[in-house]
DNA sequence: GGGCCCGCAGGG
DNA sequence: CCCTGCGGGCCC
């Protein structure tokens, strides 16, 4: 691990202070770094005034690229053939950045003569695109973009750092940012849309056909939800379910993402919102049209629905608590039963939520409340939310009498919530404990696993662990 | 606005 | 096969 000197001069790797001839200083972010305790010290005077720390040039492979991960050494090889570009006098900065990019995205390294002009001319159109998507500070896929009055995009934590060292420039234009913009940065979700799409385009050039399940037999239905003659009821539950337009598998975890997408080549976005929840259904969020809880008791659970049913229920947006099903007597023509008459137990769906849970497994939601019990749910429709943990569940007494499942949700989605997007400074304030979480999902994050990686929960537990020893 | 009633989809 | 489900229109 690289680390800066600290506000006094000293270096944090080797709590030494270094002499000046020692000190390098950035040049993106002015921050000084003791030279020696560099992996990679510049090789030549020269290039200590061109040089940028290891924080602005992190390299990440993106999860799209054939790079896997969390491979370290990979991952250093990867630095170094950076470096190897950087270091090429020869070329200009634009062939630099080609070259970067070829090499991010997975593209096999070294000359191909094989490569024609069409195919370069193709590829062009996809650098231009690629270039406006890139982060300024650490030359990655944007990771929640934020735009600058200016018109200039950044990682909202590239940009957050930027912010926190008392720069208030654009660290592209010098253009001066306004204060509401260095308080409150809000993400383009515009741009987070055409980022899935850059994205696709790139791993479908990279080659090999995308992983396309074909799920349910479809052709036959039609594009909409319809009552058969035999079902008199005009009730929506008596409805057969139109075509599913998503290529996901039932059991599909976490969001889904434009490769399964053929129908729009979008994937399902947070915030999209359906008429009813056959619609819901015909996208992939949430298969059962009447049944809150997707998924099985020996694999776990893909998605739940909040629709305000439970009165016990509390939403907060960025978490929620949710009760498990079953203990009410719906027994005979009384089918809309409020009143719990049995206890729950950790069986069938309510499994399924536990397993979710000990797995640390991404569930999706959606929210549908009727009544407007809750500021997170719209008026009307059903709303896909994005990807949320489990963060704990246990069996609670209570309700009416009956022990009844409960489950504590955590949003750890990468994409902005609905609230956050379309109502700034509407966004609930964090639960202290939530804050913990989310600063935890954050540091899996900066390692660079996607943030819906099952090992997550183990990291959540490690400092949950330490933040109670100390 | 509460209660009724319908039958689909999916787990077990 | 049987059982259940955080729909939803409609009737009262």
């Amino acid at each position: 691990m690289e680390l800066p000197c600290d506000g006094a001069g000293i270096c944090m790797a080797c709590k030494n202070k270094p002499p000046n001839e020692e000190t390098l200083n950035c040049k993106t972010c002015a921050t000084p770094w003791h030279a020696t305790c560099l992996v990679y010290p510049p090789q030549e005077l020269a290039d200590t005034l061109q040089w940028e720390c290891p924080d602005c040039s992190m390299i990440n492979p993106p999860s799209t690229s054939a790079v896997a991960a969390g491979r370290s050494e990979e991952a250093g090889e990867l630095i170094a053939s950076i470096r190897k570009i950087e270091d090429d006098k020869s070329l200009t900065e634009q062939e630099k950045a080609k070259k970067r990019q070829k090499l991010l995205s997975g593209a096999t390294a070294g000359p191909s003569p094989s490569d024609g002009d069409e195919k370069k001319e193709k590829n062009d159109v996809l650098d231009i695109l690629d270039k406006e998507l890139t982060c300024s500070f650490c030359m990655q896929m944007l990771d929640r973009p934020v735009t600058t009055p200016c018109g200039h995009n950044f990682c909202l934590k590239c940009f957050q750092r930027w912010i926190g060292q008392g720069k208030r420039t654009c660290a592209y234009c010098r253009v001066q940012i306004p204060p509401k913009m260095a308080s409150q940065p809000r993400i383009n979700s515009t741009l987070v849309i055409a980022i899935r799409m850059a994205r696709m385009s790139r791993s479908s050039n990279a080659g090999g056909a995308p992983k396309v399940y074909h799920f349910v037999q479809n052709q036959n239905r039609p594009d909409k939800a319809y009552t058969t003659e035999r079902a008199k009821r005009a009730g929506k539950a008596n409805a057969c379910s139109g075509k599913i337009f998503v290529t996901v598998p039932p059991d599909h975890f976490g969001p889904i993402p434009a490769e399964n997408d053929p129908e729009r080549n979008m994937g399902v976005l947070v915030g999209e919102i359906w008429e009813d929840r056959l619609a819901c259904r015909q996208w992939g969020a949430h298969l059962p049209h009447v049944a809150g809880i997707a998924g099985q008791s020996t694999h776990g659970s893909q998605s739940v629905a909040l629709s305000g049913g439970y009165l016990d229920d509390e939403d907060h947006g960025e978490w929620f608590l949710y009760t498990g099903s079953g203990g009410r007597d719906l027994s005979g023509n009384k089918r809309t039963n409020k009143d719990q008459s049995f206890d729950q137990k950790f069986d069938k769906m309510n499994e399924a939520l536990r397993v979710s849970c000990l797995k640390g497994y991404p569930v999706r939601v959606v929210r549908s409340h009727k009544e407007k019990r809750s500021s997170y749910a719209p008026e009307t429709g059903v709303r896909y939310d994005g990807v949320y943990r489990i963060e704990k569940c246990w069996r609670k007494n209570g309700i009416q009498g009956f022990k009844v499942c409960r489950y504590l949700f955590v949003r750890c989605d990468n994409e902005p919530a609905p609230w956050t997007s379309d109502v700034q400074g509407d966004r609930p304030r964090a639960h202290p404990v939530i804050k913990e979480l989310k600063n935890a999902i954050d540091i899996t994050e900066r390692k660079g696993s996607p943030s819906w990686d099952y090992d997550v929960r183990k990291k959540l537990l490690d400092v949950e662990k330490a933040s109670a020893s100390q």
